[in-house]
DNA sequence: ACCTGAACACCGTTCAAGT
DNA sequence: ACCTGAACACCGTTCAAGT
């Protein structure tokens, strides 16, 4: 039983080989990339569960064994494709914003690509190493917090907070736990047809959407109550040079760190 | 290697058949009660990849096929130990409490089951059906959210929010994200010994203690500051009966709704 | 250099056969 | 009734052998 549908016909691949492109002519040559792009391709559309090596050979109508001469192993692959993932993280970063608007950005742009990876994001959040502490992400919270007039000895611990409330939050969006629970209430258990299909969808998303916005304003309002600078400031006020260490508390009027 | 550790022993079992009857002498005659506990037992020690029925059934001394005969499949065999983990869960149910200090508790609650069952939880925050509508976690978190004052028709959303930021969180601190991310701070790189060992990992937890009281806070924070009842109320206040539906908007300044 | 068939040590699950 | 061996369709990975 030979796998292998075609020899060259490639399969979901927009840019895939030979069609048009004239050069490259017949073999894609398998690539690290490539194999990373197709993996993807396969979680994206089949789920976490349906990679395996052999599987996304088949899909590339190439021969299983021939991956490990550019993947080293199944692992790699994984870190191969998480990383393709975040590479389209879109964090703005512009300096000048309210810090509000600039936490409610990045909160979307994490939350846009869970959305778009859904399938993925359930193992980036519950595997370690998905956020980088150079990354844009980890980087642009930070930073946003400091202006935001968080001491800088509490930034990461709060940047951690919210960093973790949000995956949170999105690992249930995506993986049916919010569902599950919204449709409960305090009170319900009546008649509620079994199937309104496509329109309870609609619905739920919606509500998904309130959640959302729902908690990124609790954080900021809880932010905001503690101690964070009600206006942007011009600089980061205070003490000319940033606070180090804990030496002496200071006499904001925050708690958060403890 | 034989596992077994006692002939009778038991677990949790509390009814089971034929205590009073005689029978039952040496073998502990496998049952899906005591298969789900050495599944939980197997997952805490060596991790949620390290169960399968093989395994697991090696575990027991036990032929493989046995197991099959208590239990349907796998997904079952999770299922029970799930089950079985979050009855443990120990929700405090002090009605005269203020809202702050029972969602502390509540929290805590579920953060000690966290620490109990760190490989497992993993997978419980991962997977839907962990939280069940009906389950004493979930019923606690949205009366105490009445309690505090909001309005009917946001409790879920705002207990969604909760649950969902906890989970989080505790799924960060259990996998290594929440130690990975406080490793950096937005200045370190300097020298810094690569092994400290045990006396890094108490600094961590007592970090992490410090990031949980403060992501508690800080949705606690919120809720204040957008409307929930500074005081606990002496009852549900407004009107007796619960109110049904999205009826009429309530004239409560709370935008949590969106 | 790149690819590949066969093989190894695992999986979950089924089923006919044992006692 | 309960258990079990053999078997099936999968895994990831290694390695000697092909071109």
């Amino acid at each position: 039983m030979v796998t292998r549908a075609g020899p060259t016909d490639g399969g979901a691949g927009g840019s895939r080989g030979g069609p048009a492109s004239g050069a490259r002519r017949d073999s894609p040559h398998l690539t690290a990339e490539r194999i990373h792009a197709a993996a993807l391709r396969l979680v994206d559309v089949d789920g976490i569960d349906a990679l395996s090596m052999r599987k996304l050979a088949a899909t590339m109508g190439v021969n299983p064994m021939s991956l490990y001469h550019h993947v080293p192993n199944k692992a790699a692959l994984l870190r191969g494709i998480c990383g393709l993932a975040v590479a389209e993280l879109d964090i703005p970063v512009r300096a000048d914003a309210d810090w509000r608007d600039q936490l409610r950005q990045i909160a979307h742009s994490y939350r846009s690509l869970a959305h778009r990876h859904g399938n993925l994001i359930t193992y980036l959040i519950a595997n370690p190493g998905f956020i980088q502490r150079d990354g844009a992400l980890w980087t642009a919270l930070c930073e946003t917090l400091a202006r935001a007039g968080i001491p800088a000895e509490e930034v990461v611990r709060i940047g951690n907070v919210l960093l973790t409330f949000v995956s949170g939050f999105l690992l249930a969006e995506v993986n049916g736990t919010l569902g599950d629970l919204l449709r409960s209430g305090p009170a319900s258990g009546e008649g509620e047809q079994p199937d309104d299909g496509a329109a309870d969808a609609a619905a739920d998303a919606a509500e998904f959407d309130r959640g959302f916005e729902a908690g990124l304003e609790l954080v900021i309002a809880g932010l905001e109550a503690h101690g964070a600078s009600a206006a942007t400031p011009a600089k980061t006020s205070r003490s000319g040079t940033a606070p180090r260490r804990r030496g002496g508390r200071t006499a904001r009027p925050n708690h958060l760190g403890r």
